[in-house]
This record gives structure tokens, sequence and C-alpha cells, in this order.
DNA sequence: GCAAAAGTGTTCTTTGTACACCCATGG
DNA sequence: CCATGGGTGTACAAAGAACACTTTTGC
């Protein structure tokens, strides 16, 4: 039985949830794919897939789900968040265009791969009330209004931005860098970065963090 | 790359936690595995595993995490909830022996396979707390006493059994049969069966469920 | 000076938690 | 009659949600 290992990438650009996807010559479109031969596993595989794809390196993935494609061939999703910005894309070896789609208006693909997109955008947005993924997507510094707008794309809803800035500073997940930024017309907002720390991690430590009940449901 | 789907099954027997494990004549302890191939693809494969290890039918399982083994095998892990007062096991065809051991006292057991255990269970104490998985290992009828008991194995601490009634019943998950059982000295507890639905459907539709902020991470 | 975004606290509602007593049966 | 587990309601604490105004800048 054939193994194969398939990355989601996710980013959000100006207020959109896009998805990384590459074509060879002629070809349909697709995910980040490769096999997982070669040194490091699984995890090593989805890393080197994105990288094969699109050039991007040193990208962080979480293994999603495996799936079986008419009992020939097991597919192990992976998901991935990356600031766009930050990570230009180029088209790797045999692949003739690697492009960022909306997630909500994307090209016919491979076989099997519009599940592992599906089943990772509601992982993601799963994550989003429990762990901070906003600061995988987001630059080194970044304006809380910044991460708002993420989570904002995330959730598919407004957030209170005064609720917003108090559970957010005082889960600890960002720390003040001190500098400011002016954007344009506006008082400058201050930026922050991330304090690496997860969530849920209050002082009493009796703090549970929170999931979407279909969260962790295999996909459809 | 070999594929190979395992399955952790547990249950809970006189307050104790156990796992289902079984072997071949002289051989190492091992959980129900078998490769995906014939008919149905993996969650099938997982089904047969448990069948053909220890004679036992229509289990429900769920997809935990699929490990890379050496780089040479994927494993497919599976975790999967009975109630072992229902489901006598037997021996299947080259099986010497299956049993069910208590989860703080395993035997040594195959390569991978206590992190497939140890995975398991954070999955399963994960999901404690957001889905009525105690009726996946209680008997059709059951007091709610039976039921908190089962949780408090599964949460490893006592909980206010005026509470855990409350919620249990305000969250729609059992349903009352009518009956009545008189289980020895003192009064008899009424009957509950598991209403089929779901957790986190109150009225409001504004409701999360919670999980354990771990439980969902890779396994480490 | 006005449009635009940043920043700051308080009130109310909901949820979770702690807690004490009476009820029905077996021995 | 007493020991054992079943069954019921209320008070307090914590968390989440709703909400208005002042500050700083660009134009």
């Amino acid at each position: 039985m054939r193994v194969r290992v398939e990355v989601a990438v996710f980013t959000v650009r100006r207020g959109v949830l896009e998805v990384l996807l590459g074509r060879r010559g002629g070809g349909t479109w697709s995910l980040a794919a490769t096999g997982p031969d070669g040194a490091g596993g699984l995890d090593a595989a989805a890393t080197r897939a994105v990288e094969d794809m699109a050039g991007i390196r040193s990208i962080t993935t979480e293994q999603l789900y495996t799936f079986d494609r008419a009992g020939e061939e097991v597919a192990v999703a992976y998901l991935a968040l990356i600031d766009a910005g930050r990570h230009p894309i180029s088209p790797g070896q045999d692949v003739a265009e690697v492009r960022w789609f909306a997630h909500d208006d994307l090209p016919s693909l491979e076989e099997g791969q519009p599940a592992v997109v599906a089943y990772g955008l509601q992982r993601l947005r799963a994550k989003t009330s429990y762990a901070p993924v906003a600061v995988n997507l987001l630059p080194d510094l970044f304006t809380l209004g910044e991460m708002q707008a993420v989570y904002e794309v995330l959730l598919g809803r407004g957030l209170d931005a005064r609720n917003f800035r108090r559970d957010v500073l005082r889960a600890g997940v960002v720390e003040e860098s001190g500098e400011v930024r002016a954007e344009g017309r506006g008082r400058p907002a201050r930026l922050y970065r991330s304090a690496g720390g997860h969530f849920a991690v209050d002082a009493r430590e009796r703090r549970v963090a929170r999931a979407i009940s279909s969260g962790d449901d295999p996909p459809a």
C-alpha cells in the first residue's frame, strides 16, 4: 500500500484565508505532497513537501488525519500555518506554478484533497478557540489590531476589541516589543511579538482550554 | 512503506481502566493490529483487527494518530471503547491468549505500542470533558451512579453527584428507561440509556464543548 | 478640526463549584 | 432501625459578553 503525505498550508492575507497550491505543467492543482521516503519520517516529509513545492523553509506542521484512498493508498494529511508576507513562494523543481488561493474559491484539486483542505480548515478554526494560532500567521512584530483581524477571519465573526486585548494580554501569549508603528492615519499602535508560551497558562492552573465540539472529530 | 493499523481498546471494569491485549503463542503482548488490505479501508481494518484478535464485533473506533516507525512502517492508531461485560473476549485464529490489563500495569508490548496506548489514554481523557464517552463503556441500561463512577475513573478524581446528575441530564445525553434496579442495599436506582445525540446541544446553541488543552496535541 | 484607529474599565449574565438533607430499600 | 446508595435545590465564585469614551495621529 502506497503512503503519501499531503500538507494544507494556510495563510491570511488582506483579510482572506488562503491555501497554498502548486501545479505541474498542465496538470491539476495540488497540495504540497510527497512520499515519506527519505530521512526523518512523516513529519520531515511534510516539511520537505512544502519546501520542494514552494521553496518555503522552516515551517511548523501538525498532523491532521490519515485518509484512505480507495484502499490503494493512504494519505497522511498535515496542517501548516505561515505568514505569506515573510515567506515568498517560488516554484520548485518540476513545479510549473505555485499560488495562494482564497479558501472559498479553490480550483479543481487532485482526488481526495478537497477533504484534506476542509478538515484542515475545521481543525484550524477549532484550534483558534484555545491556541494562539494567529501568531503563526503574523510577522515577527504585529499590532493587536492585526492579530484581532486574523482571528476574525478565522472565526468568521467580529470580536470586541476590548475583550480581545484583555484576553490576549492576560493569557500571556504576546509581549510588548516597546516599538510603535504608525500605519497611516490613526493613532500609532504598539507592536507585540509572540511570547512563545501556549494558552491555558493562567495563574490558577485550573483553567482549561476550549475547543469547538467538532474540533477533533474525524472528517466526513 | 508498510502500513499497519493498531487499535487501543479500552474498557472500565470494577473501577479500573483496562486495555485489551493479545499474544501469539510465546510472543510479545500486542494491541489488536492488522494490515489495511482488504475491503473497506483503514476504519474497516481497525474493526477487523479487534474482531480477529478477540472476537468482538460491532465496536466503534476513532482514528488517533499516525506514527512512523523508523522510517520503514507507518502505524495508523485507533481508539476503541467498549463495555467488557457485553463483549466477552475469545482468542481468534493464531492468537494464544487475549486479556484485559489494567492500564497502569501493562506487560512489555511490541515496539511503538506503548506510545499508542499513552496517546489513546490522553485522547480518551480529553474527550471525557466534552463528549459522552462513558456511554460507550457502559451496558445498554445503566444508572447515573455507574456512569459517574466511569467518569471518575477516567478523570482520576471524584465528582459531585448532584452536579453530575444535573449536567448529564441537562446535556440530554441520556434518557430515562422507566425501569429501576435494586443493586443490593440502598435505594434502587433509575436506569438510563444513551439518548444517542452528542454533547453541546443545549437550547441556545451557543454552548461550546470543552477539551483539555493537550487533548489534540500530537503525542510525544 | 475631523476622520480613523488605539487604548482603557465596568456591569451583567452565564457557568461552574461547593454544599446538606430526605428517600427508598436490604439486612 | 440502621446502613447504604439514590435523589433533590440553593448560594457563591469565576468567566464570558456587552458596552462608551478618551487619546493620538494623518489629512
